[in-house]
DNA sequence: TACATACAC
DNA sequence: TATGGTGTATGTA
């Protein structure tokens, strides 16, 4: 009876929508991805071959063994964020644990962890069972990774626009004077932080309290953590000056995917270089100093991780012979699709780290995970990921595309109540908003469901 | 279909 | 001052 926190939410899923005249008409079946399974093992088995020719910053050993385990295991990561480099992560990390206690939020991160780890021990014991003929790489294999390269020689340049720290650059513009103090954007929650904030450990998606405690503490109370509310406002017009400026560049295929990332193919372009270049400048101007970074390859994915090397202000070319090379020196967790548990399951499972090792140990992939998740994970092993599926279209303006949309969905969160009548003015509250989106955006549904979340953190889903 | 997980921004 | 909101894909029963 002591769920007391809940969040309610109200996701709707809709195949059928409702045509400017009222009437319905069947959705397409939504695109199903072109699945085939990548051949099944007999091959050469590998022995471990550890290179690491990594150009992004690696972990460097730890001092303390047991703050750092204790950390990653709760997804404290205080380095891999533009800007983190040569932090003293130990000391972070150790602040962070400190401070979060044993709030009910870090319970449930450690509870989802041991999850996880059940998950390893799993994977462990089918690997331990299984003969290294089961896992083999098969000529079918590498025939099919083959083919993947192949299908994507063409001519296609992509490129990725990421704006840099686009909340907090936002708000920096009207107030200059925070350049040089750690400041971030967002209260309880943190949405983004400057350069000065993620010195000290101070990054997005922590929890406002911890990174004041940072900031205090590794400055030795000389500097305090200046935290702006966030003005979402303020970043929609931006976001449109910035997709307005780009949107010349590629009128066919630009597409926003999110308020300050952009995505483009200007296919075979000479002097892309300088034409991105440009870009970037003509942004800079447009919205009154805004920097943004980007990343020009082949396909949206490496253009994406290339976006995100030389940030800030920074741009990479990944022309096509070099793209190999680039990827098999990525740390796995650098693949876009790639998070902290898949990362997990390849480190502790299979001793993957990079790229190479990734692909190195394919017939081991293929083995282990699901066929989707493997796919996934061996065309990203030669650069190939996510051409045909996933950036599908975003629609560029509002609600135009709002056609292929799978799902929509309102939720809330609030402080710990238990009581009932109140819990239903909630929903009430919320379920109003969702239908109203619903009706600005003309969709119809046929499932909903309902979301809560208990003063645990846990969270239950009831269709 | 129902539910849970993982992931991205 | 104590951890967000929206959407997609996938896995499994």
């Amino acid at each position: 009876m002591s769920n007391s926190k809940i969040k309610i939410v109200n996701p709707y899923t809709k195949h059928k929508r409702k045509l400017p005249d009222g009437t319905e008409k069947e959705k397409p079946p939504s695109n199903k991805e072109i699945r085939r399974d990548i051949g099944n093992a007999t091959g050469n088995s590998d022995t471990n071959t550890n290179t690491n020719t990594n150009n992004f910053p690696k972990n460097t050993g730890s001092s303390n063994i047991n703050v750092s385990a204790q950390a990653a295991a709760l997804c404290i990561s205080a380095s891999d964020k533009a800007g983190m480099e040569g932090i003293d992560r130990e000391k972070i990390a150790t602040i962070i644990l400190k401070e979060s206690g044993n709030s009910a939020y870090i319970q449930q991160q450690r509870r989802r962890d041991e999850k996880v780890n059940e998950r390893v021990r799993h994977l462990q014991q089918r690997l331990q069972e299984a003969s290294p003929r089961d896992y083999r790489v098969t000529d079918e294999l590498d025939d099919t990774l083959r083919g993947y390269q192949q299908r994507q020689a063409n001519r296609a340049t992509c490129v990725v626009v990421d704006m840099d720290m686009f909340y907090m650059a936002c708000e920096l513009l009207s107030r200059p004077h925070l350049n040089d103090k750690p400041a971030c954007v967002g209260r309880e929650m943190i949405l983004t932080s400057n350069y000065v904030a993620r010195r000290y450990g101070v990054r997005s998606a922590m929890a406002g309290l911890i990174g004041r405690k940072l900031v205090e503490q590794l400055s030795d109370g000389r500097e305090k953590l200046i935290q702006v509310p966030s003005n979402f406002k303020l970043y929609k017009e931006k976001s449109k000056i910035v997709n307005e400026v780009i949107r010349e560049y590629d009128p066919h295929n630009m597409k926003a995917y999110s308020l300050d990332e952009v995505y483009l193919d200007i296919g075979p372009y000479l002097a892309v270089e300088e034409v991105v270049f440009r870009l970037r400048q003509h942004v800079k101007k447009a919205t009154g100093g805004l920097t943004c970074s980007a990343g020009i390859a082949r396909t949206h994915t490496i253009a994406k991780i290339a976006s995100d090397a030389n940030k800030p202000n920074g741009q990479l070319v990944v022309d096509p012979v070099s793209t190999l090379e680039f990827v098999r020196a990525l740390p796995v967790r650098k693949i876009p699709g790639v998070g902290r548990v898949t990362e997990k399951l390849l480190q502790q499972v299979c001793n993957i780290h990079t790229g190479l090792e990734l692909y190195e140990k394919r017939g081991l992939v293929q083995f282990l995970f699901q066929p989707a998740t493997a796919e996934f994970l061996l065309k990203s092993s030669v650069g190939c990921s996510g051409e045909g599926s996933s950036f599908a279209s975003f629609g560029t303006e509002q609600e135009e595309s709002s056609d292929h949309q799978k799902g929509i969905s309102r939720e809330r969160s609030f402080s710990p109540e238990s009581d009932w009548a109140l819990l239903n003015i909630k929903l009430e509250e919320i379920s109003r908003m969702l239908s109203e989106d619903m009706k600005r955006k003309s969709v119809m549904g046929h499932t909903v469901t309902v979301k809560v979340k208990l003063a645990n953190f846990d969270v239950l889903n009831r269709a």
